[in-house]
DNA sequence: AATGAATGAGTGTTCATTCAT
DNA sequence: AATGAATGAACACTCATTCAT
C-alpha cells in the first residue's frame, strides 16, 4: 500500500474499481448459473465465487435477479453483436451462399456457449422485453434487410418471411445444440440451407 | 360386471371419488401455475385453489413436483392425442393440403391453452425425457412417416428431414401463440405451409 | 352372516370384542415400539398393524400416548409378576442360594424381550408413577420383605438396604441385556451375587 | 503477542463472537431441552430462547440434532472430567476412604444439573457410542485403574469387577438424584461404600 | 362400531436482503 | 466501500386427531 490515501485525484479510478466489481460479479453469476440452475443458484454463491461478501452483492446489483438478467442480457447482446457482423458479410454474397454462412455463424454462435443458452432457453420467461425475444427482433431486422437486399426480395412481404425464417432456423439450431441429436452438424447446416433457401425460392415464384 | 363381491362394488364410488379428488387437485396445480409461474406455486396455494388442505394434497400425491407433473403431463398428452389425430387424417391427403391441415392442428392444440403451453416452454427443463422432448419425439415419428407414405417420400433420410420440419413448424407455430406477433393466423398457416412444402419439393428435386 | 340381528343378548359378547381389539391394538402398539422407537411410532402405523382404521384406534384409547402407556405397563406388569413369583420361591432358600436365583430371574425376565427393555429404559420419561418407578417400589418391597426373613435381617434398616440392592441389580442386568457386554452371563449372575451378599454379610457385622 | 498482522487481531473478536454465540444456542438449548423435554424442543423455541433468529442458529449448527448433541456432549465432557479429577485424587487414600471420597464425587457431580441428568437418562438413546455409554467406558476405565493400583487388587479380574461396580454405583446415584427418595444423602453414601469395599474385599478373599 | 379421508397447526430448514460495524 | 452476522418470512411436508359416511 503506497502514499497512504491520495486525495480524489480523478472519480476514474473509483469508477474503474466499480466496473471491475460488476463484471466479477457476472462472471459470478455466470458460473453459478451454469452450474446450478437457475432457482438453485442463490446469492451467496454468487458472492462467494465473485469473493465478496453477500452484502457488497447490493452496492451493485438491487437484487438477485437483477444479477441473472445481467448475466443473461451480456451474453444475448454477445449473440446479437455476432449475427450482426454476420449478416454484414453474407449481405454480398448469392442467396444460397449467404443463408448458409448466416446459419453457420448461429450454430457457431449457439455453441460457444451450449450451457448458457440452455439456460436461457429453459430456465429465463421470455416477455415481451426478455433477451430472447429482444434477440429475436433483432433477427427479424437483418432478415428483413437481407431479403429485401435480394434481387426480386420485396416482392413479397419480407418482414413475415423473415420472421417465419427466424424463428425456423432459430429453434431448429437451438434444438441440435441443446438436444445433440445423431446428425452431422453439416447435414444439419446443409438441410437448414435448404429449408430457407426452397422457402425464399417459392416465395419469389408466386 | 358380476355383482359377486362387495369391495369392487365398495370401492367404486371410493375410486370415483378418488379420481375426482386427484382431478381437482390437478386443476388447481394448473391454475396456480399458470397463474403463478412454476416456482411460485406452492403446496399451501394449489391446497387452497383446490378448496382443500395442504395436508389432503399428500394423500393423492407424494410431493409438489408430483402435482406439476401430472399438470404437465396431462398436456402434453392431450397434445399427442390431438396431433396423432390430425396426422391419421391428413396422411390420405396430397401433401400440400396434408400439410397445412397438420399446421392448423397444431396451432389449434397450442391455441387451446396459451397459459400453460408458455409454462410448458419456459419454465420446464428439456432433458431427455421431458414431456416435451418426449412429444417432439412422437412428432418426429409421425412425420417421418408421413414422409415415407408420401410417393418419392423415401428418397431421401426421412427422419431427418422430419427432425428439421418438426423443430421448425413447432417453434413458429409456439412463437404465434406466445409471442402474439401482428400476422394473421392465415398468414402464418400459409406461410409455413409454404416452407415445408417448399423445403420437401426441393429436397426430392435433388 | 347368520340370523341377521340378534337384539341385545348380553354385553358379554360385546365387551369380549372389545377387550380384543384393546389386545390387538396394544400387541401392534408393542411392535410398532420396538421396531421404530417411541416417536417414530405414528397412530397411523399402530392401526395399520392392528388392520383397522386410525379412526377406531380412538374407540379404544383417548390418544397416542395412551396405546404406548399400555404397552409399557402391561409389559412391567409382567416383570413384576414374574419377580414376585420368584421372590416368593426364592425365600425359603439360604441368603446366597436366593439371592442368586433372585437376581437370575431378573436376568430372565428382562431377557424374555430386550427390545421393549430398551424402550422402556431409554425412551420413558421415569416420573413419580411411571411403570419403571412402580416395578422399582415393588422390587423394593419385596426384598424388604426378604432381608426382613433372614435371621438377623432386621439389625439393619432394611428399606434402606433393599433400595440400594434393587437399583444396584437392576442397572446392572439391565445393562448387561442392552449392552452386551463381553462376559458371560454366569459371570454376571456370579459378581452380582458376590456383590449383595458381601454387602448384606458386611452390614450384619456392623 | 506481536502487532503484525491485523487479520489475528480482527479476526480475535469475531471468533470471540462467534464463540460467545455458540454459547448462547448450547446455553438456551439446555434450557429448553430441560424444560420441554427432547421431542418438544424445537429450533424456533431455542432461537427464541437465545434471543435470535432461527435462521441464526444454521450459521453455528447445520440442525437441530447437533445443537441438543452438543448440550449433551458438554454435560457428559464435564462429568467425565470431574470424575477424572475425583479418581486422580483418590488413588492415593486407603480403599474405604477412596471410595467414598468417588462415590461422593458422582454424586456431587451429578446433583449439578438433575434437569440434564434426566434429559440424558431418559431420553437420549444409549447406543454404542452414545454419550451416556462413553462416560461409562471411561469410568469403566477408571475404576479398572484404580482397583489396580490397590494391594492385592490384580488377583481378580479388574475389568468384570470394574464393569459390576461402575454400573451399580452409577444407578443408585442417578436413582438418588431423579427419584428423590427419602434417604439421607449421608447414608446413600454410607451404603454405597459399604456396597463396594463389601464386595472388593470379598473378592479378595476368595 | 368402523371407516379413512380430511384436517391444519406445527416442524426443521432456507435464503434474499439488511445493517451495525 | 466492504463486511458477514443476523434476519424472518416462507417453504414443503407430517401426523395426531376428527367426523361425515
Amino acid at each position: 500500500m503506497p502514499s497512504e490515501s491520495r486525495p480524489p485525484l480523478r472519480r476514474s479510478p473509483r469508477q474503474a474499481r466499480s466496473k471491475e466489481m460488476v463484471e466479477r460479479i457476472i462472471a459470478a453469476g455466470h458460473l453459478v448459473l451454469v452450474e446450478r440452475g437457475y432457482d438453485a443458484t442463490t446469492t451467496n454463491h454468487i458472492a462467494e465465487a465473485a469473493g465478496i461478501s453477500p452484502g457488497s452483492l447490493y452496492q451493485y446489483f438491487p437484487n438477485k435477479a437483477a444479477i441473472l438478467a445481467r448475466v443473461i442480457d451480456r451474453y444475448s447482446a454477445e449473440l446479437a453483436a455476432r449475427m450482426s457482423r454476420a449478416f454484414l458479410q453474407s449481405l454480398s454474397a448469392p442467396t444460397r451462399e449467404g443463408v448458409r454462412a448466416t446459419v453457420t455463424a448461429l450454430l457457431d454462435a449457439y455453441e460457444e456457449h451450449p450451457d448458457l443458452l440452455r439456460v436461457l432457453v429453459e430456465q429465463t420467461p421470455r416477455t415481451q422485453n426478455s433477451p430472447r425475444a429482444v434477440f429475436a427482433r433483432r433477427m427479424d431486422d437483418m432478415t428483413t434487410a437481407a431479403i429485401m437486399a435480394q434481387p426480386g426480395g420485396a416482392e413479397r412481404p419480407a418482414d413475415t418471411v423473415a420472421w417465419i425464417v427466424v424463428r425456423a432456423v432459430e429453434h431448429v439450431t437451438i434444438s441440435y445444440v441443446l438436444e445433440r441429436p445423431r446428425l452431422d452438424r453439416e447435414t444439419v447446416i446443409d438441410e437448414l440451407t435448404e429449408l430457407i433457401t426452397g422457402y425464399l425460392n417459392q416465395r419469389r415464384r408466386h
